[in-house]
DNA sequence: GACGCCTCTTGACAGGTTGCCAACAAGCGG
DNA sequence: CCGCTTGTTGGCAACCTGTCAAGAGGCGTC
């Protein structure tokens, strides 16, 4: 019998663990809800003590934060620089560029829109919104506003309410199947045009 | 000194106390996230044991379900028959009393309209596309629609997809203030006149 | 006016979860 | 080979939830 001594358990850096403890709550997280996620799960599946879980992320929520924010920002990250046509074509190719963008990233996208677990806790609502903002900042941007319009905290809402469109539709389409990418693409490119030219036009400046 | 028998509680009859209960739930889980709400702090503000809760609701879930439930069931039970007048202004009118409706029951609304405070949980979900659904009917209905159209299905996934958009504004309006209810009226109303005159004819007779 | 009973209401208990922290030990540097 | 840094463990205390038998409010009856 050789005597190894055989440790109870491997001591890894600390990014390491870190990560591999994020990559077990992600699964988790995907996996189930997030009250039905205990941290003895995580720390079941990671192989590790439930204590070092707080160690590293210092709380459940905080451990879920990170992992919303991260599927969060990984499908917004490159908006392709849209034609300069006619508003009409832009919109168009806009619309034709999410439906792409959303169909290969079907999974991420439909997780990051339906933050399935903690709701309306304010640190998830700053996480999305803040994704919300900057994409709705690229839209205007594509339809030709100028960055330091007076309206721009005003119409940049009204696009975020697009956005709400948007991710119902989305969902209709992929989860529900109750609508074809066609009707999905003729519904968003109709809407965003009539939001654009008859909508944000009627915008008075900020009220103070 | 009267040898007042002063009871140590009133017994009231199970439709009031539970009435009672509910509407402490209604009221905690408007101002607070799901998991920040505990049992002992609704049982504490209806001035009951906390048993009883269990006793008339069964489980915290399923008091949170009648909550959602109803906050989601009310608003839409009496659309008040629209006017009969043009497009137009059924529309305006239908926008107008949704207002309305929003502004009396604000909290009531916004905790309904964002019931992730449960996380993705199949029941919630259930309640929620109920309630979706319903109200895309009315609003089908209201717009002059046939009952028996075969494209029904989708049209009512199309108005459902306009639904994102009207949450998403009452967030705006209500919770954010970054738009005015003058402006929510506007969006709403040019969106869903594009809706009805624009989009909702384009869509051909279910696929199959 | 007093009594009895129905059932509404309470309070305590058990199981489970979370955050904290002092002690332990892996394994590198001297 | 030994000591020290620090990653890691395991148990504790607080809290929350669902259950249940016991207690008491108050209506109906005599």
């Amino acid at each position: 019998m050789t005597a190894e001594s055989a440790p109870k358990w491997r001591r890894l850096e600390p990014d390491e663990r870190r990560e591999q403890i994020f990559t077990c709550a992600a699964q988790l997280f995907g996996e189930r809800p997030y009250a039905e996620v205990s941290t003895s799960d995580i720390a079941a599946r990671a192989g590790v003590a439930r204590g070092l879980i707080n160690h590293y992320f210092g709380t459940k929520r905080e451990l879920y934060l990170a992992v919303v924010k991260r599927a969060l920002t990984v499908p917004y990250v490159a908006v392709a620089q849209l034609p300069s046509g006619s508003v009409e074509e832009r919109t168009n190719a806009a619309v034709e560029w999410f439906l792409d963008m959303v169909s290969k990233q079907e999974k991420m996208w439909l997780a990051a829109i339906t933050p399935e677990g903690i709701g309306r806790d304010v640190e998830v609502e700053r996480i999305v919104d803040e994704a919300d903002r900057r994409s709705a900042d690229r839209v205007l941007q594509a339809m030709g506003f100028a960055e330091d319009d007076p309206r721009w905290e005003q119409l940049n809402a009204l696009v975020r309410t697009y956005g709400g469109m948007v991710k119902a539709a989305g969902r209709e389409w992929l989860v529900r199947g109750t609508l074809s990418r066609e009707q999905v693409r003729t519904l968003l490119s109709t809407q965003l045009l009539t939001l654009v030219k008859d909508v944000l036009p009627q915008i008075t400046p900020a009220p103070r």
